[in-house]
DNA sequence: TAGGCCATCTGGTCCT
DNA sequence: AGGACCAGATGGCCTA
């Protein structure tokens, strides 16, 4: 069953913020909350923090002097540095008041950032409203999108060729891995297969319990979830001298937890022009569950050959490769992959392995 | 129940 | 002084 991620506690407090609950917060509900045990109950409190018993402590400590008394008696130093101010009543309530709007700055800096993240999950070429990807996940895809788009690029490798997808599937956890392969419904590769057993420990990381997987996905089972598995696509790539930021892959990438920091990445091919200008989208299109985008490209490079240069001729206007102008448009090839999808995929169920769909 | 993912709060640091 | 950014801590939700 594919994870679902919604309704998380966040989506309270949304819901509230968006009814200027949060944002009107004057503290007195956090500190209710905190005294209560609800939401700050086990959080450390620090020296600096200042909730309202804090501040009446610290206010009453400075009255005296400062020097403090070490436990043997013996006096310790003076407290170097600026002397403290005397927290105030209004002191407090200031710094009360600074701490909620920053809270406030902050949670909305984050939503900031988590609209950016949707926003690169809809362009992804398997955005899915059901199955949202992660946003480490998201962040994986999107650099082995590009990637692979640059690979495909340069090396004029067709996007349905097993090297583009293997690209996208980097590093990619086995349910993500799944879901692209579903999205570009690629068949088995022996090679694959065989690439995997001499890297990832034989047959048995093919799953567990005679549960297939696709060959582009990670089966590693006893491995934690989610297991970050390897392709071990840099292998194919040196296979055909190909020379790119994932040819060193770390010795333990077939082993558990998140894969180490693959660098800065590089691609292959500098685009001077609009990448990825695809709107939001439509009402409409919001409805579908599974969206193939790849499928344009796939499509267009299949069926057009053009020069490795994106600068290469296009009259006025920005230089654009038309693999990335076809993205910007609405393509009625924009497959809405959930009307076709269960059945269709009911066919290729058994080349792909276990992917498995919403329902 | 453990682990993954997430939102939120918080204090620190840097910058204006 | 205050905002932006960051990372740590915490607790909730969900799934295997």
């Amino acid at each position: 069953m594919m994870t679902k991620q919604f309704g998380k506690s966040g989506d309270v407090s949304e819901l509230v913020s968006s009814l200027g609950w949060l944002e009107e917060d004057d503290g007195s509900s956090q500190d209710g909350e905190e005294s209560q045990g609800l939401t700050l109950g086990g959080r450390i409190r620090s020296c600096t923090e200042l909730g309202s018993e804090d501040m009446e402590e610290e206010e009453e400590e400075e009255g005296e002097e400062e020097q403090e008394i070490g436990p043997n008696g013996e006096q310790a130093p003076k407290r170097r540095g600026p002397k403290k101010k005397k927290m105030t009543k209004a002191r407090q309530e200031r710094f009360r008041t600074r701490r909620v709007k920053a809270n406030a700055r902050e949670r909305s800096r984050m939503h900031g950032l988590n609209d950016a993240l949707e926003s690169l999950r809809r362009v992804m070429p398997c955005f899915s409203k059901t199955q949202k990807l992660s946003k480490i996940e998201t962040l994986r895809l999107a650099r082995n999108y590009i990637w692979a788009l640059s690979d495909s690029l340069e090396t004029g490798q067709s996007p349905e060729s097993h090297g583009f997808v293997e690209m996208m599937c980097k590093g990619l956890s086995q349910p993500t891995s799944n879901l692209v392969a579903g999205c570009l419904q690629l068949g088995p590769s022996p090679m694959m297969h065989s690439k995997m057993d001499d890297k990832c420990g034989g047959p048995a990381m093919g799953g567990a319990g005679g549960q297939a997987t696709h060959p582009l996905s990670y089966p590693s089972p006893g491995l934690p979830s989610p297991p970050y598995g390897s392709l071990e696509a840099s292998h194919l790539l040196h296979m055909k001298g190909f020379k790119g930021p994932y040819d060193n892959p770390s010795p333990n990438e077939c082993s558990s937890g998140t894969p180490p920091y693959d660098g800065p990445l590089t691609p292959p091919l500098s685009i001077s022009g609009n990448f990825a200008l695809k709107q939001e989208p439509s009402p409409r299109e919001s409805e579908r569950n599974y969206t193939s985008h790849l499928g344009h490209h796939a499509h267009y490079l299949s069926s057009h050959h053009y020069p490795t240069s994106v600068n290469g001729g296009l009259p006025g206007g920005p230089q654009v490769h038309p693999l990335f102008q076809a993205s910007r448009y609405e393509l009625p090839l924009d497959v809405a992959f959930d009307s076709f999808a269960p059945a269709h995929l009911a066919s290729q169920m058994g080349n792909i392995g276990n992917v498995t769909m919403n329902s």
